[in-house]
DNA sequence: TACTTCATTGCAAACCTTTGCAGCACCACG
DNA sequence: CGTGGTGCTGCAAAGGTTTGCAATGAAGTA
């Protein structure tokens, strides 16, 4: 990591000489005021006196500071995007359509990166607070009550977690689990353990909850291990102690430890999917790269990023902000509409699946390949692969 | 991805109702600007009246609007990180890097994505401007008098590009891609493709510069394939074109390109490394995962983001911004020095570079198996691998 | 002609904080 | 007692912008 410094000299550019509205009025001969409203009112101001300030302006190189002008209106026309991790190629599809449907309306993203530090979130909160007009909190790892609590600081939507009372964009994770289970059940895999993610997911828990009551279902037992570090090492970490579980199948909190414990059974002499299937979830890019192919839990991550904007932008242009009663501040509370957005998942199956212990022969009539190994079962075992799961 | 609205409820919670430092002092007895002074200079307010106006400030959850302050000490103690593609895995490391020092100091990092979009890197830079105390610029896609332009609205780090008067902050991809093509050249290669990036690339440009001047020196012959988008897909897409080319070896702009190729490769139903060698560029993660492991030149990601930081922050320093002149503003240029940091790069060799047409026996002793295919080539042939290139 | 309406512009307060300066009380020193 | 210093606090200006209100002049209406 050694660096060497090649160049070192001095310049005297003209350096940050702020033009201010002020100049603008002066070289066009208005009152300042008259200038604002070129910008921000345009049909209130003459035509003529309307092109001279613009010329003025672009001639000078006039831009409004927006600090200011939030100061006053008390729109930044900024919303923050709190990230768990930056490197987790989950997210940046979904900060892409946020920051494009932004755009759109005018506004731009600030995004930042938490390293899934609970601390670190709560902090950004407070940071970003006056500097956006409102924040999308994604996959938090921060307590309920402590969302609650900023949520009284600075408009949010939470992406990935369920707290009353804010508005919520949520990802069917429960559906997904259950199609993973029963996928897996109808290839013939009654041992399947469920690699766990971070404690404080919501995702984590609604997986747990969909997994078990689906292989309850399907006849088949769940194993739960974890928790994990979402991420690759979190994964093949873990590969040594699913060896020793005994499972056939695996369903991973998300594709990145999906990939990590593919690479550690691996290392492990153990081959995916002939002894091992495992399935993921997100159906990140990299998925799709690495061998075998990722089976996995497609996620909707665009439209979870448009929508939590969408929200964000509805809720925050209802109750404009800044409004303080005279005196004392009488905190009388704004009624604001809170809604909760489920987008569903998709199984998209791939090359890291294949038959389980229990499988039935693969096609009765054509391909008449002996069924996989251990194959005591015969037919009557219900594969659930139809959905239908009796789970509540 | 149709989604399902789930709940849709009112509440009249309190919403953002902004403690000022005027409830502040109201509340703890004092005037406005001892509670200013008990955040900003806590030496100079009595102990006594210090914890008092704490007491009071906790309890009414007041936090300093950071854009009011902003106004008049002109920093923001945020940065502004504009990104060409967030999605390509080699900014994450960087872009945690530049937040982990930046927090160290006490600084903010709002990360933008651009698209690779020249235009939307200049909005976006006119967008910060006013609310950063400087602006990172990651492989910027817009031109050089541009850069300095924009250099006047608000102080610049550029990465990954040199332009003269800026402080920059560089990889030394060139010794990189000279490296690359002497390993492969060493490997018995001598019909090299150098896969080119963007257009606009200052890293591409060093690149061909390098690897030009390294393929002569090593006798071999480089074909330029390019512009290319630096994606998996712009990689992929290119496949069919490298195979008609005839080379035996491929330097790629980037590892994703290269994965991308071996992908496209594999299609196609050419084997890497048997029968075309591939080496990429960055060392990212997803490098170690694919099959087969990618050889590629490591770039130093990480220091680049800190360096960059340190550098803004130096150099802002020494500069403090809102210092204009009395009346018309007397465009007194502020003298600043400005350093170029040239990072090293490091060849990292895996399993997707092989023996080339020429290749010598690997081992004369221990592996007496045959040369690789087409061996006409007997000894004599330099194989400048030990660094020994006559490039200037 | 007198009165209303309209378009355009200026005035000044407001947003929230920082900071140079001045005021005050108190103490020590001569 | 007078002088100077120190420690703490208040005052008010400043920063760049928006915006309600008032002023101006011109045009339209009765």
């Amino acid at each position: 990591m050694g660096h060497t410094c090649v160049t070192a000299t001095t310049s005297d550019e003209g350096a940050a000489v702020p033009v201010t509205i002020r100049d603008v009025a002066r070289a066009s001969g208005v009152h300042i005021s008259t200038v604002s409203r070129t910008f921000s009112a345009p049909h209130l101001v003459n035509p003529e006196t309307r092109v001279r300030v613009l010329a003025c302006a672009e001639d000078l190189g006039y831009r409004p500071n927006r600090a200011a002008r939030a100061l006053i209106t008390g729109r930044t026309h900024n919303i923050g995007l709190i990230i768990a991790d930056i490197a987790n190629p989950f997210f940046p599809p979904l900060i892409k359509a946020a920051e494009s449907q932004a755009r759109h309306r005018d506004y731009h993203v600030f995004v930042a990166d938490t390293n899934e530090d609970p601390t670190a979130e709560e902090e950004l909160v407070h940071a970003l607070a006056k500097q956006v007009d409102g924040v999308l909190l994604c996959s938090p790892r921060m307590s309920n009550s402590l969302i609650e609590q900023l949520s009284r600081e600075v408009p949010l939507v939470v992406v990935n977690r369920q707290v009353t009372g804010l508005p919520c964009v949520l990802m069917d994770v429960g559906q997904g689990a259950r199609s993973a289970i029963e996928h897996l059940v109808g290839l013939g895999h009654r041992s399947i353990a469920l690699l766990g993610g971070p404690r404080s997911s919501w995702t984590n828990r609604e997986m747990r909850r969909a997994a078990g009551a689906a292989a309850r279902a399907g006849g088949a037992e769940l194993t739960m291990l974890g928790p994990n570090a979402p991420t690759e090492v979190g994964g093949s970490a873990v590969a040594e102690q699913v060896r020793r579980s005994g499972v056939s199948a695996v369903l991973a909190y998300n594709d990145l430890m999906a990939i990590g414990l593919i690479e550690g059974l691996d290392a492990l002499g153990v081959r995916v999917p002939q002894e091992v299937s495992v399935v993921g979830v997100d159906d990140i890019t990299l998925s799709r790269l690495t061998r075998p192919k990722l089976t996995t839990v497609a996620t909707p991550t665009g439209a979870a990023g448009r929508t939590a904007v969408d929200m964000l932008l509805q809720q925050d242009i209802e109750s404009p902000r800044g409004a303080r009663g005279s005196g004392s501040g009488t905190a009388l509370g704004v009624r604001r509409t809170t809604a909760q957005v489920m987008l569903q998942t998709d199984l998209v199956i791939r090359d890291s699946t294949g038959p389980g212990p229990y499988a039935r022969p693969a096609r009765p009539l054509a391909a008449p390949r002996g069924p996989g190994p251990h194959c005591p079962a015969g037919p009557g075992i219900p594969t659930a692969a139809t959905g239908d799961a009796v789970a509540s």
